[in-house]
DNA sequence: CTTTGTGAAAAACTTCACAGCG
DNA sequence: CGCTGTGAAGTTTTTCACAAAG
């Protein structure tokens, strides 16, 4: 009779799980589909189908003995959970290829993602347009950011640099950072660190490759 | 006097951080450091500098008391260990922005990685160059990985055809698919795949934002 | 009979404590 | 001392076992 458990502490594991299901129940969604098993939604991942209810109980949903789980109800309450509803403003600094593939990404709507203006110390690529977004001087991001309420600042710029302007937008106040160069960043405790480092990857499936060989 | 454990069984999360301590390396080689301690190394993680000297005897290297470990040396044996020494050949499968992004990342060589070809199915696009390699038809594609010793198929596919992209460089014998649709796909278990999915980054920053709110 | 929900057991991962070495 | 290396202890995460419910 307790729909919800709020439950003080997440487990990690369990956190970066949640977008993938929110990910399958989508597609799920979009196959027509509308009820799932735990056991399902445990074949994309090497875990048992307990954990996934486990999870799920983390996120606060109930599914129905012998149905499962109402795949919207449960998209909804990832959703929800995540802060994916709200809509997180963000902005985008360092104006090269990558910012340009990442601002037409059509997903970063359907994440509740808004890019709000596009940054760039270029001074040929300021006024141009981005993803819809203008692109500004990086000066003028001071002024920007006090105007403008800013959830997650984007970092496409050059590694020499990242460490730099990481500095700066969280002198500024940005308490999430999404960083696409290939360098670690150290901030504060208080401020969140996404580093999405191609080289992990290139890494892991260099190492399957490896041990594939020798096996 | 044994310098190298080839141990069995590598845990998980260590297999991720690896790739990190190769990025920070290289950072401090060219910052002209010679060694580093395992202190210094556990400050980008959230982990404890045992945890890190743990690490680095399942890379089998051997740091020295009071000096820590020798910057050049410890990053040679990750790249041994990854195998990003060997050169893994690549191919592209989708040439829109984000495949364009990819190919002119300077990082991937440093990681090993040659990019050979690219492919997709847009007859406007093919015989164009991108990333200093050809782009060719898609139903070329099974003649090319005959030919050709392919070690990674890298899918920047829209989702709607990921799978049976994925299924098709499988069918070929490649072992080894890295995947930037933001979709979930399923392969046998002798393939690796690595999902570089936007939908966790954006994910995860979110929830941190929101649990700031409330706390 | 199938699938969720959950306490208990098992496994994996991290930290502690301290030996060893320069 | 300062820092690595490693067995033991502690914590987190996953799996097992089984009750409950349609």
């Amino acid at each position: 009779m307790v729909p919800k458990k709020p439950k003080a502490t997440i487990p990690v594991q369990t956190l970066r799980r949640i977008p993938f299901y929110h990910q399958i129940l989508s597609d799920l969604e979009s196959a027509g589909e509308t009820y799932v098993s735990s056991h399902y939604l445990a074949g994309f991942f090497k875990i048992d189908d307990t954990q996934v209810r486990k999870d799920v109980s983390v996120i606060g949903y109930q599914g129905r003995p012998k149905t499962g789980y109402r795949i919207n109800g449960l998209k909804q309450a990832i959703a929800d959970f995540l802060g994916i509803n709200v809509e997180n403003t963000a902005i985008l600094i360092g104006a090269g290829r990558l910012a340009s593939a990442l601002s037409e990404y059509d997903g970063f709507a359907e994440l509740g993602l808004r890019l709000k203006a596009v940054f760039d110390n270029d001074p040929g690529k300021i006024g141009l347009k981005m993803g819809g977004c203008s692109i500004f001087s990086t000066d003028s991001l001071p002024e920007f950011v006090k105007e403008q309420a800013v959830g997650i600042a984007i970092l496409t710029v050059p590694k020499e640099s990242a460490q730099k302007v990481c500095d700066l937008v969280v002198s500024l106040g940005i308490k999430a950072v999404w960083n696409f160069a290939p360098t670690q960043l150290t901030v504060p405790p208080d401020v969140a660190v996404r580093d999405e480092n191609l080289a992990v990857g290139v890494a892991l499936l260099s190492h399957h490759l490896k041990k594939m060989e020798v096996s």
